[in-house]
DNA sequence: GATTATTATGACTACTAAGTCATAATATAT
DNA sequence: ATATATTATGACTTAGTAGTCATAATAATC
């Protein structure tokens, strides 16, 4: 008897809808109505899927940060640092699909910045990863690839904090792909030169 | 006859307080009533110095990265490495006050993304200071200080980036600042090890 | 202290946009 | 075909805020 919709498909093309919509208008800018007639769909129909607009904000948000995160952490450890300096390289490597929603999350991210709860969430990424690069190192030292100098620790924040640096300007300032490629390259020798023994 | 203000003082007063009360409610939920408020005026009078709540942000803003500016790009170059790091070093030790200000300043810059004019600005701040750089590493290779293998250009971009990183993660994520001690320390190492000869 | 150009006020207006809900459409099962 | 649980619709309500403006207050000048 029921009419039934796959939920789940539903979510998705209104999450691919939205994100569409915020790059035509700026996330900012963004209206409820523009979301649905962007997802052909009546704004009633958006509230069937999402309670409001900030929990679909937040879970675009969410699921972003969860692709990230396996993005950026890898189910293994690498046990040469040539392995290791070639994740970095990966990392660094944007496609410009990507590049161009990376203004758009950052806006998305700084409007939850008086959300204590989602700071943390976005907080505890960072730490995760940073602890994931910590314990590398640790493995690269054991293993004899790099200096027993360093500090694992605070260069693996450093190294998180820097690639997103770079990752970001990438994403705000169109900075053209024959740069980038050097820049890339230069940031690996940076790093390359520093660990090596 | 007339009633005289110091109107370059009353504006100075409303920035500030736009500021605080940034600071307590969060750059997206502040509203020109609050700011009138914090600023012990009326709305109306509010109006009188800033054509709208649009401009007050964006001379705000402008008036945040000159002050960057300022500090970021020295008025002579630096002529020994030993310098030119201890430069950096500076560049990366914000103050506790600053700090504070770090999220609102980057949720009103991201409220300028749509705004190709802003961008502009704001890129070539960013260029400016890549400038500097790239003259300096050239200054220091003439000068024998660093290694003539490296490419001034993009590893000038690079160091901006990565400035610009780890900065943005200090203000965010309120790293503690023994340990941000150490990430500049090893930001310096990194940048020393891979410039010496 | 009267005059007046300037500055200050805050109730009010106009507008935008989030969210609701009575009604309509749809797909399944009998 | 008919019945019905589910899903879709979009005009409407509601809330909140940017910006205005008629009126009031103020400080300098005579």
């Amino acid at each position: 008897m029921p009419k039934i919709v796959d939920k789940k498909l539903m979510k998705k093309h209104i999450i691919s809808s939205t994100l569409n919509a915020f790059l035509k208008y700026g996330f900012h800018k963004t209206t409820m109505n523009q979301i649905a007639s962007e997802a052909n769909i009546a704004k009633g129909t958006l509230y069937l899927y999402f309670k409001s607009k900030d929990i679909l904000i937040s879970d675009i948000t969410s699921l972003h940060f969860e692709k990230l995160e396996n993005k950026l952490i890898p189910q293994e450890y690498f046990q040469t640092l040539e392995d290791f300096l070639e994740y970095i390289k990966n990392a660094l490597l944007i496609s410009k699909e990507d590049s161009k929603f990376i203004p758009i999350f950052f806006e998305a991210f700084a409007s939850q910045f008086s959300s204590e709860v989602f700071m943390k969430v976005y907080e505890d990424m960072f730490d995760k990863i940073a602890f994931f690069y910590k314990h590398n190192f640790e493995i690269l030292i054991e293993n004899n690839q790099i200096k027993n100098t360093i500090n694992p620790s605070t260069l693996a924040r450093v190294l998180v904090s820097m690639i997103d640096g770079i990752i970001l300007h990438k994403g705000f300032f169109k900075i053209n792909e024959n740069k980038y490629s050097l820049m890339v390259g230069d940031t690996i020798d940076l790093f390359t030169s520093s660990l090596k023994k």
